[in-house]
DNA sequence: CATTCAACCTAACGTTCGTTAGAAAATCCG
DNA sequence: CGGATTTTCTAACGAACGTTAGGTTGAATG
């Protein structure tokens, strides 16, 4: 069998370390999958290798260790959803509190359910990960958490106690995650499930 | 190193199989621990035996493979939930549906959170265990869904489109077994998460 | 006391795992 | 083209895994 075909399309820029971001970002790309299918001591390095053409001890050259790679994955699934929620919410600025959560509630789902392998396999894998690997993301998670935090004090009112701010935030990511375990793209429409929660929330301060 | 101690209170009605009731009871329960804090593929059965004083062969006398044991497991951990929380509808069979459904939530939540490492495990480890064991507990799992859609149209009223039922019913058992993973004896109220909950549901029909 | 049988142990089998050292191939540069 | 550098492969290590076959123990039974 011939090797797999390289992604042609790739940045060329780089003069520092020229080829060996194509094939890491592809590593990357797959490894995401496995683990977001299959789990993160599931995922054997020699399948991963093999669903990248390569052979498990190549890996070696682009990651120190298995868990450096899940780190780096997991990591790359919270930056895209964070970035995916701020950035819309940066663009609804000027909206009501309770329509700027409506959109953070409709990016962080969409990015789950359809846009990042990186973010789904970041939210089912967390908590069965080895400790040193969950200490590498507390920083990138709480800055996420931190935005949440903001959206639904605004929507709240100032004076909402910290504990009532907390654990709405919570409900609903849990929420939301939990569309992982049952979402399926056929039967499920997210847009009908974002109404459903979202007629549950309170009319807002904004 | 002498064997540890049997569990000398145990049921001795039983004249068919005589003692090894105890010793798997023991097993299993050791096993839900592990599976709740580890996952079920970081579960060696090695550890499991030396966790109830055997060697890892002697649990293949009470189960058949490491497969049976966690379908026992996690069947016992919906069964567990699914008792508890129909016992108290049950009791609570001529209140208004709101309340209802608060009772629901309340004994899902203390049942996962306290009461039970069977069902912990089940909800923490279903994603990832192997397909064979999940199917073997989508009977109990459906009869479990089928609770939670009976006291959820009640209170939304008889006339409510099933997709709302079942949108609100996922996002009411998302947002409480999402606790698993945030949950934190001292720091945490369950009651106060609770009626943080309750503040979003609307006032009901029954 | 002899026998039976439940309950556990010992010892290993074969497989898979993450990981590593060093050789080989591919690519780039002058 | 030739040498240097980047990237991948080969081959193996040691450890851990689930599982199994057959032996050992101790208590109950007739």
């Amino acid at each position: 069998m011939p090797r797999q075909a390289r992604n042609p399309n790739a940045a060329r820029a780089a003069p520092a370390k020229p080829r060996a971001a194509g094939a890491r970002a592809e590593i990357l790309e797959a490894a995401a999958r496995m683990m977001r299918d299959r789990g993160y001591s599931e995922m054997s390095l020699r399948d991963l290798a093999a669903q990248v053409g390569m052979k498990a001890g190549s890996l070696y050259y682009h990651f120190a260790s298995k868990e450096e790679l899940a780190v780096e994955v997991m990591r790359l699934g919270v930056e895209t959803v964070s970035d995916a929620v701020s950035e819309a919410l940066d663009a609804a600025a000027d909206r009501p509190a309770r329509e700027r959560l409506e959109t953070a509630l409709r990016v962080h789902l969409h990015t789950l359910l359809s846009a990042s392998e990186f973010s789904s396999a970041h939210i089912r894998c967390y908590p069965f990960v080895p400790e040193t690997v969950r200490g590498r993301l507390v920083a990138v998670r709480r800055d996420y958490d931190r935005l949440w935090t903001g959206v639904i004090r605004d929507m709240l009112g100032e004076d909402a106690a910290a504990e009532d701010v907390r654990y709405l935030r919570l409900a609903l990511i849990g929420a939301m995650n939990g569309a992982l375990e049952w979402y399926s793209p056929g039967r499920d429409d997210p847009e009908a499930f974002l109404r459903a929660l979202m007629r549950l929330l309170p009319p807002g301060k904004g």
